[in-house]
DNA sequence: TTAAATTCTCGACCATGGTCGACTTTTTAT
DNA sequence: ATAAAAAGTCGACCATGGTCGAGAATTTAA
């Protein structure tokens, strides 16, 4: 009768991650302690740690979930005629009011997902990777509506305007931009100077 | 006889601030506890949070020092001749090989200061601060050499120099470049689009 | 000078993330 | 069927960041 271990791991790991859902979302990260979760998931505090590494860990398996919804919200609101950089704005604005619901919940998947630890990088990279395929098909299509430049490496491009998205979310983290709408237009001046480049006029 | 106090807690805070160079500097941030800390400074554990409200908040005090060091080296090494791009990059790599020298060390202080928490945002912002004014003292100059736009906020164009330098080093804790040379040929590329601009030839 | 008021200091104490090894359950070998 | 091996579970335990209130040091009022 192999398998039955299978199956019951499979359940826990499900059972962790339902607590860890419901418990999140009601309290919030910090506020809900491993023990907690451990009680709520109907297993020791040590099962736990033989499922995931690290809390912040289990932290991102939950938000492995979370994301697609963003995608979906965001893919139903743009239509096919946008311009990139209206497409773009809808992604990155779509993200940033997801991520910022709860300041300190954004802080953390960011910290995580952008300066990872050891541990938890393949996790990252895992979650960094739909992002970069859904951004790339994105760019790819402008590319061939001649909206960008053909000569250029999708991945960098992808690069270069997740990294301006970064910078404006990190302003606000600062406190250097404080309105959804504030970001919104320092965003919107950044992808231009990224679109237009910073060369003068001449030079080019 | 007034002043006595305050001469005692300028002394306090200088110890525990020298403790924390010695202690951070031997063994880390994270493998230095703050009951130690307290130890080698002479006090108790209270004390050091009435001077400091978090861990963080001392390792970014500890930063502030380490940090002019970064610039006066990086001052040192490029001849006043030097164009832009090759000043931010000597700029951000030099800055990268100081972050990096001890993986977690820079990723704690990237964290903090790219995502700080309410608590250490002031002391953040001031290091921020700090650099935006080298940055664009930088960019200034390269204005008025005619190798940079006039017409765009200097302010925006630090961000966006920033924005490409941050994504870099994140690809690097991603595990996405994997040495000096490879964030540096990232880096150059990304600067390189950011000043000729994204939009294809003809429709500048 | 003295005593009340204010400010500062301290370490016992608390909560929590994470470890460890004894114990239980499942699998494998015979 | 049985016992040895392997895999999984558990909660007491540990280390550490941070709190708190009692008591010491300093300032102020008289």
């Amino acid at each position: 009768m192999a398998g039955v271990r299978e199956e019951k791991k499979r359940k826990t790991r499900q059972a962790i991650l339902q607590a860890a859902v419901r418990l999140f979302g009601d309290h919030g990260y910090e506020r809900t302690s491993i023990a907690a979760l451990a009680r709520a998931a109907g297993v020791g505090k040590g099962t736990i740690y033989s499922y995931f590494q690290t809390k912040s860990e289990i932290f991102l398996a939950f938000c492995e979930d979370e994301l697609d919804h963003v995608y979906a919200e965001v893919a139903k609101k743009t239509g096919a005629d946008a311009t990139l950089t209206e497409q773009l704005m809808a992604l990155f604005l779509g993200e940033f009011r997801y991520v910022t619901r709860h300041k300190d919940f954004g802080r953390l998947l960011l910290r995580e997902m952008i300066f990872p630890k050891e541990l938890t990088v393949e996790r990252s990279r895992d979650l960094d990777n739909r992002y970069i395929d859904y951004l790339s098909a994105m760019c790819r299509k402008a590319q061939q509506r001649g909206e960008l430049r053909r000569d250029v490496d999708l991945l960098f491009v992808c690069g270069h305007f997740y990294a301006l998205y970064l910078i404006a979310v990190s302003a606000w983290y600062m406190g250097r931009l404080q309105t959804e709408d504030d970001v919104a237009q320092a965003l919107q001046l950044l992808l231009q100077q990224s679109m237009e480049g910073l060369l003068p006029a001449g030079k080019k």
